[in-house]
DNA sequence: GTAGGGTTAG
């Protein structure tokens, strides 16, 4: 049985806050090369060291020593610090060091440049890089590695490319597998998955061994993106051509993959393949699977999960109860997911705003919106600040039951916060606002924000015309829809579906059919959906001239009739509008499903 | 007797 390691929970509120300067000033004294005689006894004390306060008084006590310990055992020090994440206390320890007059080395210097590039101050980061040159520090490749963390960590990746590029042209250090590591996850959260196989193929031509980070750093990607042939390809390579055994982390982001495919019975197999090789499931590989589980709606196998999970010795987090409380405001069962909600303060956990936005979104998705109002007031309660998610989904809640004047408010509230509004929020404002009918008022925030990146958004464009044509403003949808080929977009098959909607609704059936008829020859064939549009459209506008073609050529295409388009048929069929010669075809295009609704039944 | 990398939620 492996020995888990013990999670620690960081809930200290200490932060220094203090910006990041190095004093130029401040000798580096070379006096205090002698060690202290209790170095034994000091090293004992940095492996108990689990909480900030004890680092602190440490540091207090070490910092009044005489002599004053050597800077290696403050370098164990702030190690100590850092790897309990308290980033800016370290930095702030590290000043400290400078100025009692400890000299600098690579060692503490690298740990400094990390907290800076781990505390999204990347450029602090580089200033210390500065500061290494001027102190004659000699940057190697975990400094430089630090960097590279920091503008991956902040997304800058053309930025972290560029250093890895000038290090390697420059030679100023050579990558080792941790930097490439470090390039290859910054690839891959840009879904640059290829790229990232090239550095992993240039790691093995410069003799520096890819390892299992490497590949776990990919194969994860890969199950992201949902190319899970491709992970198990890697992962194959990985075992059977490296020899480097798989861990529960590999495992676990196969499964989670699979999982998300819907491939249930692979990551079962795969579930036992680990447990064969006595790799046990932890906390995340179990969540994984009531994550899974919960967004199918299956809460009984989830809580059966939960419960292996517990007699195995794994204690759920707040993690595995937030996609409860997801899977029970699924299914509707908000009294269930208040439950959960509340047990998890029961057990010790304090929910964060992840969980409080879950349950928000619950309320909201469950026209619930007085309750999800006074999540969203409890939460600032509880010091918790509502992010772009929490702000979106309360948005979104108050557009639902058409209360457009708090959405509108909350919107600026948003601003207001700091929360910048993101994708996702302008499409909830626009999809809103034109549910509500204020087609206009949207076109005009649509012109109004011009972003460049929304503003070419062919999804943005789909709701508004969508809007437009549901409401009787075609001409608005198809001058959207000339704005949008002017600008060099493509339409979709969404475009071309919510156009041929808008003109069935205003009757001009001649001009549905001949964009319908457009849509092959741009290489954008109808799917299933556009045929239900557009049938519906002839059917309700009595043009049946198209309606046999149209059945077999879904019928030729493998698509079925939804329930809403086959009930249409239906009264047709019986108030004799069309000819029951029909009837033959839709036995091959009803869906088994259909077949035994009972309200379809009695149309014979 | 000092420093770095990979997996979880809305």
């Amino acid at each position: 049985m492996m020995n888990r390691m013990a999670f620690i929970k960081f809930r200290g509120n200490f932060t220094t806050n203090s910006s990041f300067h190095l004093h130029s000033e401040t000798p580096f004294s070379s006096f205090h090369l002698a060690l202290h005689s209790d170095v034994s006894s000091n090293r004992s004390m940095l492996h108990k060291i689990t909480n900030l306060n004890d680092a602190l008084n440490l540091f207090d006590e070490m910092s009044q020593r005489c002599p004053l310990p050597s800077v290696v055992h403050f370098t164990q020090l702030l190690t100590a610090v850092t790897k309990i994440k308290h980033f800016s206390t370290s930095l702030h320890l590290f000043n400290q060091m400078c100025s009692l007059g400890v000299p600098v080395n690579e060692f503490s210097m690298s740990i400094a440049i990390k907290c800076c590039c781990q505390l999204y101050r990347t450029k602090d980061g580089f200033a210390l890089l500065g500061c290494c040159f001027r102190r004659a520090i000699p940057p190697n490749v975990y400094i430089y590695s630090a960097l590279l963390d920091g503008l991956v960590l902040e997304d800058k990746i053309l930025e972290a490319e560029m250093l890895f590029k000038k290090l390697v042209k420059q030679k100023l250090c050579e990558p080792n597998v941790v930097m490439y590591n470090t390039m290859i996850k910054g690839l891959c959260k840009f879904s640059n998955n290829v790229t990232a196989v090239a550095l992993l193929r240039l790691m093995e031509q410069k003799n520096c061994k890819p390892s299992i980070v490497t590949y776990s750093t990919i194969i994860d990607s890969l199950c992201k993106d949902k190319l899970i042939d491709d992970a198990f390809k890697l992962f194959k390579e990985m075992v059977f051509e490296k020899g480097i055994l798989p861990n529960v982390i590999t495992y676990t982001s196969l499964i989670r993959g699979l999982c998300n495919l819907g491939h249930w019975d692979e990551a079962s197999k795969l579930l036992i393949e680990m447990e064969d090789e006595k790799i046990s499931p932890d906390v995340q590989t179990f969540n994984v699977l009531v994550d899974a589980f919960c967004k199918e709606g299956k809460i009984e196998e989830a809580e059966a999960v939960i419960n292996i999970m517990i007699e195995r010795g794994e204690v759920p987090n707040i993690v595995t109860y937030s996609s409860l409380i997801d899977g029970y405001c699924l299914r509707g069962e908000m009294i269930k997911a208040r439950e959960i909600f509340d047990s998890m303060t029961l057990r010790g956990l304090v929910p964060n705003v992840v969980t409080y936005s879950s349950l928000l979104n619950g309320y909201c998705k469950n026209l619930n919106i007085e309750k999800a109002e006074q999540m969203f007031r409890e939460m600032s309660g509880k010091g918790l600040k509502p992010d772009v998610v929490t702000y979106n989904t309360m948005i979104q809640g108050f557009f639902q039951v058409g209360r457009c004047v708090d959405a509108h408010k909350l919107f600026d509230e948003m601003y207001a916060q700091g929360q910048i509004p993101n994708e996702c929020t302008y499409r909830i404002v626009l999809e809103g606002l034109c549910k509500n009918r204020q087609v206009e008022e949207a076109l005009s925030l649509f012109h109004l924000v011009g972003d460049s990146k929304l503003n070419s958004d062919i999804a943005m464009y789909n709701i508004l015309i969508n809007g437009a044509g549901k409401y009787g403003k075609v001409d608005i949808a198809k001058n959207l829809f000339h704005d949008l080929i002017d600008k060099g977009l493509q339409p979709d098959v969404h475009t071309y579906t919510v156009m041929i909607s808008g003109f069935c609704r205003e009757g001009v059936l001649a001009e549905a059919r001949s964009l319908f008829l457009k849509m092959e020859e741009s290489g954008c064939p109808p799917n299933n959906v556009t045929y239900s549009v557009f049938l519906q459209g002839c059917l309700k506008n009595k043009h049946y001239d198209d309606v046999e073609m149209l059945l077999q050529e879904m019928d030729d295409r493998g698509y079925s009739l939804d329930a809403s388009t086959l009930s249409l048929f239906i009264d047709h069929i019986a108030a004799g509008l069309l000819d029951r010669s029909m009837l033959k075809l839709f036995g091959k295009l009803v869906p088994k499903e259909l077949l035994n609704d009972p309200s379809l039944c009695d149309w014979e």
